[in-house]
DNA sequence: GTAAAGGCTGACGTAACGTAAGAGTCAACT
DNA sequence: AGTTGACTCTTACGTTACGTCAGCCTTTAC
């Protein structure tokens, strides 16, 4: 196969290819005369090896170390660059943290009226509050909040058959049949009430890990319920776009 | 001030300041005829704006535009911002993810005999269950598990008296004043059952959050009272290290 | 035979500095 | 004045993983 081809099949670019060559990660198995490469179904392989650890965030020169060295401790390797994400994942979260706490300060007025229509709550804690709320206006928080807590009785009972149906499911991917038709259940129920977007229903899952109340309530129907339920809405979401 | 001065008082390093000159990003407020960079204090609050806004993630040439141009609407280049973190947090999420299902694939027998250990319970949904036990063995949790239900009536009682005193603080800081006496308390309280390294002590935070089993008994002294102390253990360890 | 499509090798650009290298400056001490 | 040590300056390459031309050759289809 020639370098049009192995960049269609594995998704990298042409460019990609020579790159790796230069660096010697994966020299092609020929050469025509002509110079071009051509690629044989091991150096495949290889370019998904390389590919893989390369989705890990190792860099090219580590991948060429663990690949070329059929001896080297690749588990250590992983549990080290597992370490590093974590610390990378770590410095994120300040930095959203800080973020975030500007944001609040400069809106002024806006954290005024917020906090007038919530006074009692205190989210000072939760720093990711803010953010669901803002990624898709927290008009429609409010709404759902207040449409759900309106019906009692037939839908409040209805509403809590699928919750406990969501959470029998809650131990499968997210992304499983199963979830995915509880979630669609669940989609469907709150469009009896309003109207929901893609974008909206993927926002209010947000919601339910970020803000505590809705965890409270949701997880009591199971531990990490409210989680599955994001991760879900989120595939959800991303199917249906 | 010179550069070195600068440097000191700011915390970065003399290169960049002469990068941030460089890119007209921060020019010194005098140059002599020998050519040294003079600073002014205004200079000084520029580059603390500067680094305010590179903490916050963004490039130095954004930081040029939000700072040169006084028109320019900050709100929104923090809130898009704040989508960029967002989004790398996700990704390196993935990656975790990713990472510990290939440690958990590689491990073979420890994890057969992990799974002994703990049959009943299924931690496949957390992935970050695993990193936490290892990153400091997971002996370390199983004795302290151990220990701690081992003992009962008093220590129990004495335990559950210090989980409330932290629920009362878990609102403030982790590192305010009462969140580091209280959890002090926590350490003090763990060592007369066991030794416990700052490191560990630390670890085991991680893994109160980390681990539902954890999570789920804590929190009944108050929710996100397992997160709380997670920080402030963290905080405790740094200090006393 | 010719043109389109594909391939190849340089080589510069990117982000934010780190790290010398070679050389001039300044203040203090002898 | 001379020297020395501490500073400072500019210049410029190294880093990461390719993207993006540019100029030129090969293969393939009509």
């Amino acid at each position: 196969m020639k370098v049009k081809e192995v960049a269609a099949l594995s998704g990298v670019s042409v460019r990609t290819l020579h790159h790796y060559d230069e660096l010697g990660l994966l020299k092609p198995a020929e050469t025509t005369e002509a110079g071009y490469r051509v690629y044989s179904d091991e150096n495949l392989a290889e370019l998904q090896q390389i590919l893989f650890y390369r989705a890990l965030g190792f860099s090219l020169k580590q991948i060429k170390e663990i690949l070329s060295n059929p001896s080297f401790n690749r588990l250590e390797a992983l549990v080290s660059q597992r370490q590093m994400l974590h610390q990378k994942r770590s410095q994120l979260d300040d930095m959203i943290r800080t973020i975030e706490q500007t944001i609040k300060e400069g809106k002024g007025e806006v954290t005024m009226t917020r906090e007038e229509r919530f006074k009692g709550f205190d989210f000072s804690e939760n720093p990711y509050e803010l953010e669901a709320r803002d990624q898709w206006g927290d008009g429609v928080v409010d709404e759902t909040n207040k449409k759900l807590q309106q019906f009692g009785g037939e839908q409040q009972e209805k509403m809590n058959a699928i919750y406990r149906r969501l959470a029998e499911v809650r131990h499968l991917p997210a992304n499983s049949e199963e979830a995915q038709k509880a979630i669609g259940e669940w989609y469907q129920f709150l469009n009896t009430i309003g109207t929901y977007s893609m974008e909206a229903f993927e926002g209010l899952g947000e919601m339910y890990v970020a803000d505590e109340r809705f965890t409270t309530n949701i997880d009591q129907f199971g531990q990490g319920l409210a989680n599955f339920m994001r991760d879900a809405m989120k595939e959800y979401a991303q199917r249906n776009s």
